[in-house]
DNA sequence: AAGCAATAG
DNA sequence: GGTTCTATTGCTT
């Protein structure tokens, strides 16, 4: 697109004059038209959105781990209940959320492995997204184990490469169709989009070991209802005419997504239980009870409508810690594990790079009256030199200085002197900032930087674009309403750098490395995105060493020994392929192979423990162990083989307008910080804090990413 | 900015 | 339903 300026609002109002009536006179929307959607012969175009939910998640990362587990009835266990099994488990009636007891009665041979601790399952959710994000930048994550997509572009390019009369086709189940059946030519986009999605879950697989669904449609929403249409490992694509027939399908409104719990209640006293009752109920009365903006987006939902953005995720905006019990009621138990969950939440932190501004605590209390009462919670600034210790070296000492905090506001709500009684402690990290805006706010580390640069940073707002479909008059098969936000994001494959980031807390470092030179897909390729091709640096990366994905290895040549070092530890390198990153060594601490013939003593120990439940369970059924000589997937077996060189697409790179020599010569401190910062870095913002007080529509303020209050340090090295 | 409710996996 | 262990957003003060 034309506009590649970092300021967007004075284009606002041409993009404005462009458009057609039917379009909604936003700026967002307008620039999405315009992004992609005027097909000067056909007019507006619909989105088309991914959806993508890995086969019961948990399960198989352990099933990574311990390749043994794939066949044996698998249960991953918190506390008393399983939360996810895999499909040998389920096929035995093991069902998600069924408490230990009962899985066990239905499955006796059940195999659980303990999954309170994320690490693992947190480190491959990532990977999975960042592999999406190497392919195109609009990702969204929605828990661990799903993330919503925006191929617009992408198909939109492939379109306009195939040949007028191509024989299109359909990869996977069409929803209500046979396939076969079904004339591609009539919805090019939306194969195009069951290609593309085909491609990147074979990229998952071959690259993860990861095996999941995929939904295609027009909207998130849709595409998210798709996806589970044909279970496990299949996808299935929405045709346009065929909405009112899946939204027609679902059993209750409970079933339809954002309709939670307490909406459904609301909703069922108006005596509304189906969707159709909520399609055909009088809008003026649904915002009687709900407000004018949740009753349009609840009838919208149940029309199969929905405008939101896939907004791109990023880093994680808070990092928590949190444990349940069944009992704690000393001040000393309580102190013990607070200093425990922090002890693990402040490594987790350290690692990230970010700078935590505020720490909350959170507790559970049981009563008689309430049964559980539900969360309370305290928080507080944190002083700037706990935070730093957080980041910078000492841990413990950070850990140390953050309990009487922690313990005060536990005081706070909870008067020690009478009894009590939690079920849950959670520590949180919040309001991270990147150790650059600290430093910009003292004093100008700029002036080191003002290094004229190359136009080595363009920054392509590639609009999402909103529903442009709408007309065709029928209203329960097509999104008509929309709105766009514009989400600025750059597909572009060389050297992008997105300069703005809404506040400093953007993408963590690990989180994202985009650049995870991807190996491309043949097929599968940044062609939306890539322009220009040929990056002699890739070919350098290869060669060299692998170095953290967003750092330019001219750069990284540069640094003292002791920075490079950092930048290798797994730490940094986190999904990144590496020699010392040695993804698992397996913490063994097995006790037995789980298909050993002593399982159901296992399986009894296990029982047996569970009744007691509260002292640690001993009996740990099966501890991930991976036999060393087992290599399967993850790590270095399946990263190895990645990427040789390629374009990078959305690749937010070490700032390429930075002088090395300069950088070299900075103090350690300070080039750790820029490179913490550097890490962080997110393709689009979701400009979280930085909102906008009232005026702003709710949905505008996600994702216009005017980030002119990027308070990180990449507004300094813009080129001059 | 704080605290909580709702939603989600 | 909640149970687990997170994480996000929006409402209210």
């Amino acid at each position: 697109m034309a506009n590649s300026e970092d300021e967007m609002e004075e284009d606002d109002t041409e993009w404005k004059n462009s458009l057609v009536d039917s379009v909604p006179l936003i700026p967002a929307a307008a620039a999405a038209a315009s992004a992609l959607s005027l097909n000067k012969t056909s007019g507006p175009v619909h989105r088309v959105i991914l959806h993508f939910d890995l086969d019961c998640f948990y399960a198989q990362v352990e099933m990574i781990r311990n390749p043994a587990l794939r066949e044996v009835p698998l249960g991953i266990q918190q506390k008393y209940i399983i939360v996810t099994c895999n499909y040998v488990a389920r096929d035995q009636g093991v069902t998600k959320l069924m408490s230990v007891t009962d899985a066990k009665e239905k499955c006796p041979q059940l195999v659980l492995v303990k999954g309170e601790d994320l690490t693992h399952y947190r480190e491959m959710s990532y990977k999975m997204t960042e592999l999406l994000m190497s392919y195109c930048p609009l990702v969204e994550r929605l828990g661990f184990d799903e993330n919503f997509m925006d191929v617009t572009k992408m198909v939109e390019s492939r379109l306009a490469q195939t040949p007028e009369s191509h024989k299109l086709s359909f990869k996977g189940h069409v929803y209500n169709h046979s396939s076969a059946d079904v004339e591609a030519r009539d919805h090019p986009r939306l194969a195009l989009g069951s290609h593309i999605a085909a491609e990147l879950r074979e990229a998952v697989r071959s690259k993860l070991g990861l095996t999941g669904c995929a939904g295609i449609a027009t909207n998130k929403l849709l595409a998210k209802l798709v996806s589970g249409s044909f279970k496990p490992n299949q996808q299935t694509t929405l045709l346009p005419e065929n909405v009112s027939d899946i939204m027609g399908c679902l059993s209750s409104l409970r079933k339809v997504p954002g309709v939670g719990h307490q909406t459904a209640k609301r909703l069922q006293a108006l005596g509304l239980t189906s969707v159709k009752d909520l399609q055909l109920f009088s809008l003026n009365d649904l915002v009687r009870e709900f407000g004018a903006a949740s009753a349009e987006r609840l009838k919208n939902l149940a029309l199969g409508i929905d405008d939101s953005p896939v907004t791109p995720t990023g880093a994680p905006q808070s990092l928590s810690d949190e444990d349940s019990f069944k009992k704690m009621s000393s001040t000393k138990e309580v102190s013990e594990k607070i200093h425990e969950l922090l002890s693990s939440l402040v490594e987790r932190m350290h690692k990230d790079g970010r700078q935590p501004q505020t720490f909350r605590l959170t507790i559970r209390r049981y009563s008689a009256t309430n049964k559980w009462f539900s969360r309370e919670s305290r928080q507080c600034p944190i002083p700037s030199h706990i935070g730093q210790k957080i980041t910078s070296s000492s841990s413990e000492d950070a850990v140390v200085q953050l309990v009487p905090l922690a313990v005060k506001l536990f005081h706070k709500m909870v008067d020690s002197r009478a009894a009590f009684h939690l079920t849950l402690i959670n520590v949180c990290f919040s309001n991270l900032q990147t150790r650059g805006a600290a430093a910009s706010g003292k004093g100008s580390i700029a002036s080191f930087f003002a290094h004229s640069t190359s136009p080595r940073k363009t920054q392509v707002h590639s609009s999402q674009s909103q529903d442009a479909s709408s007309q065709s008059g029928d209203s329960l098969c097509t999104d008509q309403q929309f709105s766009a936000h514009s989400v600025m994001t750059q597909c572009t494959s060389q050297k992008t750098v997105t300069t703005k980031s809404p506040r400093g807390s953007e993408a963590a470092p690990h989180w994202f490395k985009r650049k995870e030179r991807v190996v491309e897909e043949p097929l599968l390729q940044r062609e939306s995105c890539s322009t220009a091709k040929s990056d002699p640096e890739e070919t350098n990366i290869t060669g060299t060493h692998r170095l953290p994905a967003n750092v330019d290895p001219d750069v990284f040549r540069f640094l003292p020994e002791e920075i490079q070092k950092e930048l290798l530890s797994p730490a940094y390198r986190n999904s990144l392929p590496s020699s010392s990153a040695v993804v698992n060594v397996p913490n063994i601490t097995q006790k037995k192979s789980p298909q050993s013939s002593t399982d159901s003593q296992n399986v009894r120990d296990t029982k047996e423990a569970l009744d007691k439940l509260d002292p640690p369970n001993r009996l740990t059924t099966v501890n991930q162990q991976r036999p060393a000589g087992t290599s399967d997937f993850q790590g270095e077996n399946v990263m190895e083989e990645q990427r040789p060189s390629l374009p990078r697409s959305s690749d937010c790179e070490f700032p390429g307008n930075v002088d090395p020599k300069v950088f070299s010569e900075l103090p350690p401190d300070v080039q750790r910080e820029l490179m913490s910062e550097w890490k962080q870095q997110k393709p689009v913002l979701k400009t979280p804090s930085s909102r906008k007080p009232a005026a702003r529509s709710l949905k505008d303020r996600k994702a216009a990413g005017k980030g002119s209050q990027a308070n990180n340090l990449f507004k300094y090295f813009k080129p001059s």
